[in-house]
RNA sequence: UGGGCCGUCGCCAAGCGGUAAGGCACCAGGUUUUGAUCCUGGCAUCCGGAGGUUCGAAUCCUCCCGGCCCAGCCA
């Protein structure tokens, strides 16, 4: 743990923090984390998060964790608790859990002052007529007829928006800046907009809402936030966020950073999309272990650690880039390697009969825990005459560089004895069914007295103390490595990105997995029970495989 | 094309005028009762390109090339 909060290297974003309070800018630095409640958090809100609370934590500082419940259209409770949990798997405490709507009352007094400023007024230009006036990025904009209403009947007019008086869309609140601006956020944006929508917090009490720009500036202002970090598309609000800020005179001045978002190839990031997935039911639900949502990365098996350590390697800058897979999965696996119970399981059974062993005879083989790490123990694995083997460790015309069994060759069964495969059972069609093996005695534990090396070690499971299982082997979502950026993103969804297999055969022990475990099945992955798992019905997902040379050269030819 | 931002190894990324860190990936070898792990070694004379300033540049200047973002009463 120690090790980990110290091996994230320097970035833009530190440097400023550092040279702040050098100088003497600060005494203590205040971040916060405000994400929309309109969607379970992602991958790439990870990224925000551990910056965000990382840099406080780092800094000694504070970081809120703060809903920015502006839009009610699209907001919803659940995804309030769903997004709390997350923060929290991360491994993060909030300084003070608030809400963009605990501000509407003191954000409605600051658009009056503007108005009394003469730097609001009341448009009554509809929607379509507003983006009219606009312009063009090339073009600039042009004044709307109603923005040199006097303060009076802007007063009002944006007094009667708020009790109700007028129709959704009638009237809006405007800065009033400059239609002619090169940076088209500055060209008399829109401050408060009429919706008469239930919010989940104020409920009726309000039938006008404040925008983005307008609210997000004053809530960092009104908590004391030094830094306001967010990402590279509000580049251009920037200049609007100070001028906010400034106009109403709030108490401090915020600085805002921005940073480039987290893109993760072969999967999408856009909480749009992620909604889109679900809904029309491309994948389980928001908690489905192949979507990158913290919920189902979770579910999948992956730790706080490594999506800590994950986004700790990635870094931040403004430089638009694109993750590869291989950097989080190496993220689990170095966390997996470290803390997963080793266990045998068997994926795709192969029955093995060992002809010279004793029938009914069981004996109790001890196994280590973690090869490792003596400390973390040993347990006992019941072997018989009949097991189980993987499939994949078997075959008939095998080429000298397979190392696993074949007719006439010797492999190690782990922690037991070496056998030797001398026949094999097929059925009508010509499938290999049974493997007739003997063993040697001599070899118990796995080691030869004269000796003699086997280059295999395999695993297995006695068929009758084995536990059924299924197992979900997890691929990427895509085959395409920026879906995101493709015409039509669910063309490319992987057909095989969740295989499920029934029947698997465990060890024994697997019977009293629970949620918080993580199990390495030797030679095939990391696994974690599913949360759908009962006693019953046994239910594993493969959290990452293991490294796997053997494919790489197997690949090659 | 108006404005903003970005360009260092296949993918990330340090570097902030003194002569290219690190991680992932990849390659070669060693250890190993997981073809896992672990260990050792290799992997940019070069920093989008061209000029210029300087004893000295990835770092400063100029121009050019390439990429991303912005025209919601979304955030």
């Amino acid at each position: 743990m120690a090790i980990e909060e110290n091996t994230a290297p320097s970035n833009f974003i530190q440097n400023i923090i550092q040279e702040d309070l050098d100088k003497g800018k600060h005494s203590a630095i205040y971040t916060r984390f405000p994400p929309e409640p309109n969607g379970y958090l992602h991958i790439g809100h990870a990224k925000s998060i551990c910056l965000n609370f990382g840099m406080a934590k780092k800094f000694g500082g504070k970081c809120n964790l703060r809903f920015d419940d502006t839009n009610p259209d699209k907001e919803e409770i659940e995804y309030m608790h769903s997004i709390e949990e997350d923060v929290r798997w991360l491994g993060f405490e909030w300084n003070e859990l608030r809400h963009a709507s605990d501000y509407f009352n003191h954000l409605y007094m600051y658009a009056v002052k503007l108005i009394m400023q003469g730097n609001a007024y009341v448009d009554g230009l509809t929607a379509h007529e507003i983006r009219e006036h606009r312009g063009t990025l090339t073009e600039p904009g042009k004044n709307s007829p109603f923005r040199d209403r006097s303060v009076e009947e802007n007063l009002g007019l944006f007094q009667r928006m708020k009790e109700g008086e007028f129709e959704d869309g009638q009237y809006v609140l405007r800065a009033k800046i400059d239609m002619a601006s090169p940076n088209i956020n500055m060209r008399d944006p829109t401050l408060y907009r009429i919706k008469r929508t239930h919010h989940h917090r104020t409920g009726d009490d309000w039938v006008i809402y404040p925008m983005y720009d307008f609210t997000h500036a004053l809530s960092d202002a009104l908590e004391g936030i030094t830094h306001s970090l967010c990402t590279l598309e509000f580049e251009d609000h920037r200049p609007l966020y100070d001028w906010v800020i400034e106009s109403v005179g709030a108490p401090c001045h915020p600085q805002q950073i921005e940073f480039a978002r987290l893109e993760l190839q072969y999967t999408i990031t856009s909480k749009r999309k992620l909604h889109q997935l679900v809904d029309e039911g491309h994948v389980r639900g928001w908690d489905d272990p192949r979507m990158t949502t913290i919920s189902g990365i979770r579910r999948r098996g992956y730790t706080p650690a490594s999506i800590r350590d994950f986004c700790d390697r990635i870094g931040i800058t403004k430089k638009g880039s694109s993750i590869e897979m291989g950097v989080l999965e190496n993220c689990i696996r170095e966390d997996l390697n470290e803390h997963a119970l080793r266990v045998m399981g068997v994926i795709n059974p192969l029955k093995i009969t060992i002809e010279n062993y004793p029938d009914g005879q069981v004996e109790e083989m001890e196994a280590q825990n973690h090869p490792q790490k003596p400390e973390m123990g040993t347990r006992t694995v019941p072997f018989s005459k009949t097991l189980y083997i993987e499939r994949d460790d078997f075959m008939e015309d095998a080429p000298k560089k397979f190392f696993r069994l074949s007719v006439g060759r010797e492999v190690r069964l782990r922690y037991a004895y070496y056998i030797t495969c001398t026949d094999v059972v097929k059925n009508e069609q010509g499938e290999v069914i049974e493997l007739i093996c003997s063993y040697d005695p001599t070899t118990k534990g796995g080691s030869s007295p004269d000796g003699r090396k086997v280059k295999g070690t395999i695993h297995w499971v006695s068929a009758e103390h084995a536990v059924n299982a299924q197992v979900n082997l997890y691929d990427r979502l895509f085959t395409h490595p920026n879906p995101g950026s493709t015409e039509n993103y669910i063309e490319h969804l992987n057909p095989e990105s969740l295989i499920e297999v029934s029947n698997c055969k465990l060890e024994p022990c697997l019977s009293s997995a629970d949620l918080s475990k993580h199990y390495q099945f030797e030679r095939t992955g990391y696994f974690v029970l599913d949360k759908d798992s009962s006693s019953e019905a046994l239910i594993f997902n493969r959290t990452s495989t293991l490294r796997d040379t053997w494919a790489k050269i197997d690949e090659q030819k």
